[in-house]
DNA sequence: CTCGGCGATATTGTATACGCTTTCCCGCTA
DNA sequence: TAGCGGGAAAGCGTATACAATATCGCCGAG
């Protein structure tokens, strides 16, 4: 009776409800990737949260090879973290890391902004409008999820319109992880992004001055990075070798 | 008598000779990925080339379930591409990607120096000075693929002495993507780097110098990015859609 | 009462088997 | 002779089975 399977995508399983005969079964992992990236950038599953593969074969209606794919697929993404004979979880960033993911934003997005700034059409910006719009009537609702997530995705869309696939996938990435980072190291209450934030961005990428936005820019990550409290909780391995040999 | 299996870390089985009993398959797979890794960076399997899974099980000794997750994990890396039905071959930048990972080179790359230049230590600056070295024996030997190994690796090296291990990592990914493109638009016998360029960049460094050295930084990616010759070569799918519908 | 050893269980690692799709070759026909 | 269609083979996608190992609880001894 543990059969209660979500389906990721409305799909009435062409094959005929025999699970996995079909072919077409690359969408079905692309949708399941992105279930459980959104619970990670959402902050459903929490850092250190185990990520077991029987149960998430069993979630998704697919055999652990798939899931197997999937979770290292994520774990090059950096949200998830493979212990060679203890599994998958979600990874719980360290102090270090948390501070070259938000230097490396810092150096990336706002290198972009120029670029963006002269790419920048009235679609984009109304669609970045939208999405700002959303996010702070998800922050008003109290849905943090929904807000995190939204965050997440106006920066890397932001990103995009540079037309440099390969620095908006790696902004994409970074900003995934700051999602993480902000699990573990945010104050409650507070969120990442400041409400007008990236209204005030919009503005200035309107107006065409690259410069300031990367200005801009560069105040509103360092803003997000110092409402962190990083104060390396080493709660499991406690560090003996550091603590003694050291 | 096809059981020629090429062992790619001196390794007498410990498990007794039976392949894949004994669990330490970790190491292995990471041997397996760094080899053919290094074929395909230093040009030995050519863009284009198709890698079936049969054939890297029968040469590596594990089953097609490990080749897999290697495989999957280089295409993550944007070094070979996956096509749904029809298998792994290894990728074929585009003329666009190649134009993203220089652009992505020089926004990271160069912005990178200052740090380095500040954090560099002496043995730092033998260890590449060594490397640099070689590479020019190697290149005067006419072993480029030798030389292209190294001169990614002097890269990669550099940008970790930045101290930032997300950017230093995606810096080697570039690096690697680079070799990729040197081998689809580079000229036959004009290797990417010049021959004295990373020299005089160290000593830039060891004087510590960031700005000079992120502006040679700078005209060094420039000058790789100027001798090729990017053409657009589209030999296969001949885009019918944009020829006639337009 | 606490600590150390031991066995049962749960969970991952690896290989293999099977089905489906694509491809390639060969014969057929106009 | 050239184009087309069918069949056989090859290769990928998925699931499942088996083996090895880490974890956890239990029991006995000091």
């Amino acid at each position: 009776m543990n059969q209660r399977q979500v389906d990721t995508e409305r799909k009435p399983a062409p094959g005929g409800g025999r699970p996995g005969k079909n072919g077409d079964g690359a969408e079905r992992h692309e949708a399941i990737h992105r279930s459980i990236s959104d619970a990670i950038i959402e902050h459903r599953l929490k850092p250190g949260a185990r990520l077991r593969e029987d149960a998430l074969s069993e979630v998704f209606g697919i055999s652990r090879t798939g899931i197997r794919k999937i979770l290292q697929r994520l774990a090059l993404e950096q949200l998830v973290t493979l212990t060679p004979r203890r599994g998958a979880s979600v990874t719980r960033p360290t102090a270090d890391e948390a501070k070259d993911v938000f230097d490396a934003r810092q150096m990336v997005e706002c290198g972009l902004m120029p670029e963006v700034a002269r790419r920048i059409t009235a679609a984009d910006l109304e669609a970045l409008r939208d999405m700002a719009r959303r996010e702070r009537q998800a922050l008003k609702a109290g849905e943090q999820s929904t807000a995190i997530k939204l965050s997440a995705a106006f920066h890397g869309r932001l990103a995009h319109i540079s037309g440099n696939a390969t620095l908006a996938a790696f902004v994409e990435q970074l900003c995934s992880r700051s999602s993480l980072i902000l699990a573990v190291y945010g104050n409650a209450g507070h969120l990442g992004c400041e409400s007008h934030d990236h209204d005030d961005l919009l503005g200035y990428l309107e107006g065409g001055d690259g410069e300031r936005a990367r200005a801009f820019m560069s105040r509103h990550l360092k803003a997000i990075e110092a409402s962190l409290s990083i104060h390396e909780e080493e709660s499991e391995a406690p560090d003996l070798y550091e603590i003694f040999s050291g």
